[in-house]
DNA sequence: CAGTGAGCGAGCTTCCGCTTGACTT
């Protein structure tokens, strides 16, 4: 029997708090939300006042059954979800399920995981605040109005299965606009002047203050400079500050890990997750940059042990973000003594990042020393200029650097060597190199986080469940480019003559960054002529701003709810009763072959294009081709849509054989007798003779030669082969990983068929997987939602793709 | 590693936020 039960959302932190409390006090975790609207449309009842109705979710079935029991015996129960709308939420709903006793609840809260935070927390409790509940259900019940009256818009008016939410459509938007915007950008040049001279031996670069718009200009200033004689004119030293950023967040976070370490930001959420279920850092899902006293304090003692009294600066950080709510500590490593854990590479380095960025943000600001010489040439009124830098003191740069979104160009972190003013400069050369200005960046996951952050966008614990239902949903896609050459003109003025050479450079090379689909794209432009309420990047904050009049009392929540949904819904009604099927068809001109005009819309299957109308009484029917990744309707060419029709094409025979050349799901491929042979980078599939499609069609054989290790006249369809990643075990179309135990060469065919028969034992997702096959052959409409909802979908849509 | 793109109509999809596992390679 115990004494009194404290609920908080979350095991790890249930695990924590017991320790502080003592052996009079039950800590047990709900596991966030216990209960939430009801699945279908009629869990909110529009005609009575919008009342919801709630159901127990079926994964906390379990959970609440014992929390109910634990209750029931419990002197006093302790309800300790997160003080903000959402916990407070939680504590309300856990009294309503669990039918708490109001005489035998208390509410309690704390921000930070701290023995005095929650002792404190417990001496002075309170009751559930239900305007602050209220305002968690005006946001539940318009999230669920607003994503469910939408969505089936998008199914009648574009195509099923898509959705549209709050959230979700305004992430999407910004990648269109942003996809938009750069290719509406027209890149423009000027040429960039650099100076380098030998002072003492050592080389300085300098620039000019001004560029020149075009390459004669530029040469005649190089011209001009060809006798000319350079001085030191002025010499201006100012004394810089830098000062550490804050700890992390959620979504600074997701940033760092991204630029510093290439994570994505569901890696980097779970890599989080261990850290903090292994006790080794404070809770990841937080919009806070407050760090609790005890930690200040322990960051301070470390700070001056390690490096000296002169690094520590003890700093409370206050958040700049108005939607905010801060329930609970920044980010921070548990102990600030451990500057290693135990614990995967990854686990290792994602600690390393979360440790020096907190222990940064406690250390002295770095003092830099900016020098600027001002360099005179003779005869010309325009000044050349040197910068450089000297770290005077390091503070906290000693453990850490922010890093930045832009690649900047160059780094002026250089020192200057001795200079005086009036000193003529030895010089070496001048050149005059063509610049290109550069479009916005495309979103890469994390800057997508940062910028809806911004715009108050999502919570911390939403932010990468978003960015996988937008790409989930075909939206947009995460993708890399390879970038296109561009020649760029060099004037180089070395010992009196002026020599131009044409280089060449890539740009527009992208890694991993956020594409729209066309889909994306025709939902975006739908949704904006429509509802352009909801997409309007402040919609969300102006809701916010309702939701705290309805916290503070001022604004009953179901007025609220009202005051939207009455235009909101006579807006969805119209639309899907009036508004025209969107499509992006588009003719680019006309076939030069046939005179037919050519054409790109959105079809069932996805972009095409097609040569020819659709009419009845035509004669031909028209041809078709599938757009290729990476092409859009907004941007595709009629030559590249010409391409398209282009492939498959026939090279030639060989063995009796044809061979085909076309583009696959892979990229570019040979089909042979019925075997695949991947086309390499180095050749182009439209040009590609006969002659060079034997020849790997050759190699290829070749390689799968070498591909059989073994093989057993016991069954032919047992084989070991060589793999991507090492040798492994076939049989018919199944693969066997080959146990590190076992050495290859000692394999008999007894011991491949234990590994097949171990490997092979139906466990529950196999099982599982099975069902799913089953219902998909038994009711094949109701493939996509049986395959979508489980786990095993993913596995097995993968499993069918290889096949 | 395809090629598909007509049309009917049944039955399906969908939101945001709070939490972890339990899967797979």
């Amino acid at each position: 029997m115990t004494k009194n039960l404290v609920i908080v959302e979350s095991p790890a932190k249930a695990k924590t708090i017991e320790k502080f409390l003592g052996k009079d006090f039950t800590v047990k975790s709900c596991f966030g939300h216990i209960r939430d609207l009801a699945k279908g449309d009629a869990a909110i009842d529009v005609a009575n006042n919008f009342k919801p109705s709630y159901e127990v979710s079926e994964d906390k079935k379990a959970i609440v059954a014992e929390l109910k029991k634990l209750s029931k015996d419990a002197e006093m129960v302790w309800l300790a979800s997160d003080e903000d709308r959402e916990g407070e939420a939680i504590s309300w709903h856990l009294s309503e399920v669990l039918k708490l006793d109001e005489a035998k609840t208390k509410r309690i809260v704390f921000h930070e995981i701290t023995k005095p935070a929650i002792l404190k927390a417990i001496e002075n409790p309170r009751h559930i605040d239900h305007n602050l509940v209220d305002a968690q259900q005006a946001r539940r019940v318009l999230d669920r109005l607003v994503g469910f009256e939408l969505s089936p818009v998008l199914w009648k008016k574009v195509k099923a299965n898509l959705s549209a939410g709050r959230v979700q459509s305004v992430a999407v938007k910004l990648i269109v606009d942003r996809e938009r915007e750069i290719n509406q950008f027209h890149s423009q040049s000027a040429f960039r002047i650099l100076a380098s001279f030998n002072v003492g031996g050592k080389t300085m670069e300098a620039e000019l203050g001004k560029r020149f718009d075009t390459e004669e200009e530029a040469y005649q200033f190089l011209e001009k400079c060809k006798s000319a004689s350079f001085t030191i004119k002025q010499l201006e030293v100012k004394p810089t500050e830098k000062s550490p950023a804050a700890p992390f967040t959620t979504s600074t976070l997701q940033q760092e890990a991204s630029r510093k370490l290439g994570y994505g930001v569901s890696t980097t959420m779970s890599i989080a997750q261990k850290l903090y279920e292994h006790g080794h850092i404070t809770y990841m899902r937080t919009d806070s940059v407050n760090l609790s006293e005890l930690a200040i304090n322990a960051a301070k003692n470390h700070i001056i042990n390690n490096f000296g009294e002169s690094y520590s600066r003890p700093m409370r950080y206050s958040t700049k973000n108005e939607s905010a709510q801060e329930a609970h500590e920044a980010i921070r490593p548990t102990y600030f003594e451990n500057q290693d854990i135990d614990g995967t590479p990854q686990e290792k380095r994602l600690y390393d990042l979360i440790y020096k960025r907190a222990i940064a943000s406690q250390m002295s600001k770095a003092k830099i020393e900016k020098t600027i010489a001002q360099i005179e040439i003779s005869g010309l009124s325009e000044m050349l200029l040197a910068t450089g830098e000297v770290l005077k003191f390091d503070g906290f740069l000693k453990v850490y650097l922010e890093s930045t979104d832009d690649e900047s160009e160059d780094d002026n972190s250089k020192m200057l060597p001795p200079l005086s003013v009036g000193e003529e400069l030895n010089f070496i050369q001048m050149e005059a190199v063509q610049r290109f200005t550069r479009p916005s960046a495309r979103y890469t996951e994390a800057s997508l986080v940062k910028k809806m952050e911004e715009l108050g966008i999502g919570r911390p614990s939403t932010y990468a469940p978003t960015i996988s239902t937008i790409q989930k949903r075909g939206y947009v896609s995460k993708e890399d480019r390879e970038g296109k050459d561009r020649q760029f003109v060099q004037l180089v003025l070395e010992k009196s003559t002026i020599n131009k050479s044409v280089k060449t450079e890539k740009f527009g090379t992208e890694k991993s960054k956020l594409f729209p689909s066309d889909i994306g794209m025709l939902v975006t432009d739908f949704l904006n002529k429509h509802f352009d309420q909801i997409m309007d990047f402040g919609f969300t904050a102006s809701v916010e701003s309702e939701f705290d009049k309805i916290a503070n009392g001022q604004l009953k929540w179901n007025k609220m709810i009202e005051k939207f949904y009455g235009p909101f819904h006579v807006e969805v009604t119209k639309t899907s009763e009036t508004a025209e099927r969107q499509n992006a068809e588009r003719q680019l001109g006309l076939d030069p072959e046939s005179g037919l005009p050519v054409f790109v819309r959105v079809g069932r299957f996805g972009p095409f294009a097609q040569i020819g109308e659709s009419k009845e009484d035509a004669k031909e029917k028209p041809k078709y081709a599938s757009l290729r990744a990476g092409q859009l309707i907004e941007t595709i060419t009629l030559e590249e849509a010409l391409d398209l029709f282009k492939l498959p094409r026939i090279i030639g025979v060989f063995e009796e054989k044809e061979i085909k050349a076309a583009i696959g799901r892979f990229g570019p491929y040979l089909v042979h007798n019925s075997k695949f042979i991947s086309i390499p980078k180095t050749d182009d599939v439209f040009e590609i003779n006969l002659a060079r499609s034997i020849e790997l069609i050759e190699n290829k054989r070749v390689s799968d030669a070498n591909k059989l290790i073994k093989s057993f006249p016991e069954d032919e369809s047992v084989k070991i082969l060589n793999g991507r990643w090492g040798p492994y075990i076939g049989r018919g179309k199944d693969n066997f990983k080959i146990p590190k135990t076992e050495k290859v060469e000692d394999l008999t065919f007894e011991k491949v068929m234990a590994i097949i028969e171990k490997d092979s034992k139906p466990t529950k997702a196999a099982a599982a997987k099975k069902e799913v096959e089953i219902s998909k052959v038994a009711k094949p409409a109701a493939k996509k939602s049986a395959a979508k909802k489980t786990a095993a979908k993913k596995t097995s849509a993968k499993k069918r793709a290889k096949k």
